[in-house]
RNA sequence: GGCGCCAUCGUCUAGUGGUUAGGACACCAGGUUUUCAUCCUGGGAACAGGGGUUCAAUUCCCCUUGGCGCUACCA
């Protein structure tokens, strides 16, 4: 059975390069059939960040990918695990990766390193100087085992090295570029033990992969050059490696590694900011797949049910906000507009609109459906929605009474179509106040009398929202009500006059 | 510096030993329209360069160039 994992070190908060390769394990495992595993990788104890598991794990769950197996939260928030082949963090491990580094050790396959930092640093700068290679020196990786027990003994600080071999070539086919080959003697010993006891990433990883039974191993790029070392330790502890898939970057449009430094890189920004999981997850699967035909709007479930990493190009890929914002827009307009409501209510408190009540509760939604029914086409996301929507529940509108007048009109004439409207609209009962019916009724009007359509219709679409652009005077009218509408049509008149 | 990965419109990409090199975003021009948005129509826009292999290369190979990654007791 097919196993996949992601394997995050909290160490900040999960970007969308960091989700896009949790999502590409995840649809893997689904399309397989198997499962999708969570792992903690908190072996570095001076980078941890408070919260730091927590928002990994929240910010998987809002785009939709579900845990199998491994760390998850519960319904009450509380970081749980899941799974028999636990624990799935890390640093609750650490007897485990002893016990295999002195496997190692005893089998002559790893040292114990006495080495200085100091020296280190002198030896790095040293061979980059010369223009040498950099790496380890093997210096001790001679001394023997008996002089080793004696200096640890009388307490002297090391670090357990891997005796990589110093020959031949390391080989292996990446399920994405294919053959890969490595020559072994430019790797030098790698640290798999730390001063600290804590083992490196080199040796927890692949300690973990094959105790937590992980069949494909699908990471980062990055991650590339130091598969032969894992290699190396797999065939040192006799275990089956798993088959590798390395992900090409995600790139800003100054062609660089995503970061902080420019811009919003994390997802939990992107909620904020009011994208749509939907959308999100949607323009960071096509970031280096596509389905092979044309089609662009893919749900998870379809791309569940479609993904392979046959299909998942070499190259890395710019993130472009532009195309994020078209698909934004895309899933805005055909969400369900219960649900895009419901979605958007803590946009609307943020932007201050619902401060009146400050609830959300059902009556409150429904009216909420309205305004969101009128806006969510013209704006890329909930947090713009939230804003532009502002004027319908304004209890005053600023704008300049310039405003109102259409083209060549001018004020004295717009305040008399204005009024006319004002006097026809009256005549309405509350049943053909919909936008539909409101339509209908006042463009028969409008040409009946003869008048222009932009001056009447301008003049009461700035009455009724203030604002230069704005949805159509009659879905405002229907949303606000014949009394709201009337009342902003007079003050408009009063502005005028 | 060493090692590795990568290379089709500005961006995401499809594609094949022989195609008018396709789509989407963005952009531009029209149209619809009371504004904006939506929508519709049309347009410009790419095979990094040089060698091979071949009847034929965007496609296969090599080199160059460029971009990126790794080169930590970080992951």
């Amino acid at each position: 059975m097919v196993k996949t994992r992601f394997a995050p070190s909290p160490t900040g908060f999960l970007h969308v390069g960091g989700l896009r390769t949790a999502l590409f394990s995840y649809l893997f495992a689904r399309r397989q059939g198997g499962a999708f595993m969570l792992r903690i990788e908190d072996t570095d104890q001076e980078r941890l960040v408070e919260g730091g598991m927590e928002n990994f794990i929240r910010s998987l769950r809002w785009a939709g990918i579900s845990i199998d197996e491994g760390v998850d939260l519960s319904t009450d928030g509380k970081v749980i695990q899941k799974g028999s082949l636990g624990p799935y963090i890390q640093s609750e491990r650490l007897p485990i990766y002893q016990k295999y580094a002195n496997q190692l050790l005893a089998q002559g396959q790893a040292y114990y390193c006495f080495c200085a930092k100091e020296r280190l640093e002198e030896l790095r700068k040293f061979q980059e100087l010369n223009k040498l290679p950099t790496g380890y020196d093997s210096r001790c990786r001679e001394i023997p085992a008996a002089e080793a027990s004696e200096r640890r003994a009388a307490g002297e600080s090391a670090v357990v090295r891997l005796k990589m071999p110093a020959s031949g070539e390391t080989t292996f086919t990446d399920l994405i570029r294919g053959e890969v080959a490595f020559q072994n003697s430019l790797i030098d010993d790698q640290v798999i033990v730390k001063s600290d006891g804590f083992p490196t990433y080199h040796l927890a990883a692949v300690v973990d992969d094959h105790l937590m039974e992980v069949t494909h191993v699908i990471r980062g790029e990055e991650w590339l050059p130091s598969t032969p070392k894992h290699i190396a330790l797999y065939r040192m502890l006799d275990w089956k490696e798993p088959a590798f898939a390395h992900l090409s970057l995600l790139i800003n449009e100054q062609k660089q590694k995503l970061s902080k430094r420019h811009g919003d890189v994390s997802v939990e920004d992107f909620q904020a900011k009011g994208y749509l999981a939907e959308a999100l997850v949607n323009f960071i699967a096509f970031l280096g797949w596509n389905p092979g035909d044309e089609r662009e709007l893919f749900t998870l479930g379809e791309l569940e049910r479609e993904f392979s990493l046959e299909k998942v190009s070499k190259a890395a890929a710019v993130f472009n906000r532009e195309k994020l914002n078209w698909y934004n827009r895309q899933y805005m307009m055909s969400l369900d507009l219960n649900e895009l409501t419901r979605r958007a209510v803590p946009f609307f408190k943020h932007a201050g609109v619902l401060h009146k009540t400050g609830t959300d509760e059902p009556a409150e939604l429904a009216s909420l459906k309205n305004v969101v029914a009128l806006e969510r086409q013209r704006s890329a996301t909930l947090a713009e929605l939230a804003e532009a929507t502002g004027f319908m529940f304004a209890d005053e509108l600023a704008y300049e009474p310039e405003l109102l007048v259409w083209k060549k009109s001018t004020k004295k004439e717009t305040e008399t179509k204005l009024e006319a409207l004002s006097e026809f609209l009256l005549t309405l009962a509350e049943f053909e106040w919909t936008a539909e019916k409101l339509d209908a009724a006042v463009q028969g009007w409008i040409k009946k009398n003869g008048y222009g359509v932009g001056d009447v219709l301008w003049p009461m679409r700035v009455a009724l929202s203030g604002q230069k652009n704005s949805p159509g005077p009659f879905e405002i009218a229907a949303v606000l009500g014949k009394k709201k509408t009337l009342e902003r049509l007079s003050t408009a008149r009063k502005k005028l006059a």
